[in-house]
DNA sequence: GGCAACATACCAACCAGTCTGTATGATAAC
DNA sequence: GTTATCATACAGACTGGTTGGTATGTTGCC
């Protein structure tokens, strides 16, 4: 379960410890990063660590939840939402992802959510879940706007919207894994430039594209 | 660097451990996975282990490669590339994954290069540079087939068989990882059949699409 | 007899988790 | 208003198990 209500009022120290974890962790996932490194990274000692947190395995719980709702976040507050029309939503959509990646050059940090269930998804079965959450999530924001910008545009098209969602959610998470092991994002704009040629082939000409 | 010829003549004992490696890595990853499991899954003891490879990391290096070759392999002999027209190869090219990934039902066992890539990215800099390399290998291999049908049946149209390559390569590992926390690789599949719908706008309707 | 191919025992480092201690602030008693 | 009580929030030393790697055999083949 990822539950809301749990950014507001964090103990200073418990955030830091989290903060930490999720840092360290989307770098060297779960198994590589150590209790006194995360403890270590958020100035605290180890009695403060398991004071906080049962195990590293709650820590790790509590990093994903954080890093999830602070993407939803950032997305639920994205100017692209205030957009009208559905379809406005798609494309303004991809472009915020666009600008929030930044240039080619700059280096993605990685997505802890993809970092989990890659590494833990065959021996923790909670955080497996909470991944698969998270990322039907992530495909379920897309598919409300992508189900409406259809009715509107295209009601006859053959196209599943939760089907494209998912690939969506699929291509960003294996183009973040492609950048890292190239160190570039340049993979990730062009899938994005991609992703929306196929929008567009799916929509017909009948709208304007997303600008830049 | 990956090595070809590294397949033909392997010590017996050897070569189990390097299946044993990728059997265990694929699955749990680099770190979760001990030098003992391997052995003993190998049926070997630590000395054989260590009489064959300096380190965990020169193994895991080994298998990596092994991952690679093998799968190669397998494209290289699949049926799609007795095909003449090229972009009959590129949609044979889908339905064999499609195939080799079996029913929605069956699982996935995952992608060693997608959980090295992940996982060492970061921290191991020789495996990160050689996940990138297959990857990239990857990509160039349907890249070829898509030049030669892009020349045939589409020469003026406007998108890049090399970035259209990589989106392949980056939905099929995020397809994998999602699959990994959804338990079922309906994704994939159906990441598989938007790709193709995607292909089928950018060739417009020239040609036949692939069967089934 | 010498070397490759292992087996077995062993070790030192590491690491998640524990235990005990202490500082601080709230609360209650008087 | 001062002291006693207690809980929270940590600090820091410690531990037991795990793990990558080593050192020392032993066996069979050329």
């Amino acid at each position: 379960m990822i539950t809301r209500n749990s950014i507001p009022e964090l103990p200073e120290t418990k955030r830091k410890l989290v903060d930490a974890g999720v840092t360290l962790m989307r770098a060297r996932g779960y198994n590589a990063t150590t209790v006194d490194e995360i403890c270590s990274n958020a100035g605290v000692t180890k009695g403060g660590f398991f004071h906080y947190f049962k195990s590293k395995d709650e820590l790790a719980k509590a990093a994903l939840a954080r890093f999830y709702e602070g993407k939803a976040q950032d997305f639920a507050d994205a100017p692209f939402r205030k957009l009208v029309d559905p379809l406005d939503r798609v494309f303004g959509r991809l472009d915020y992802v666009k600008k929030s990646i930044g240039g080619p050059a700059q280096l993605t940090k990685g997505c802890l959510i993809g970092v989990f269930a890659q590494e833990l998804s065959f021996t923790n079965p909670e955080l497996r879940s909470a991944c698969q959450e998270a990322l039907l999530r992530t495909a379920n924001d897309l598919e409300k706007d992508l189900v409406e910008a259809k009715a509107l545009y295209a009601p006859t098209a053959d196209f599943n919207p939760k089907k494209v969602s998912l690939f969506y959610v699929s291509f960003i998470q294996g183009g973040l894994l492609v950048a890292k092991a190239a160190e570039s994002n340049a993979v990730l704009m062009d899938n994005i430039e991609n992703f929306r040629s196929y929008l567009q082939s799916l929509f017909g000409s009948t709208k304007k594209v997303g600008k830049k």
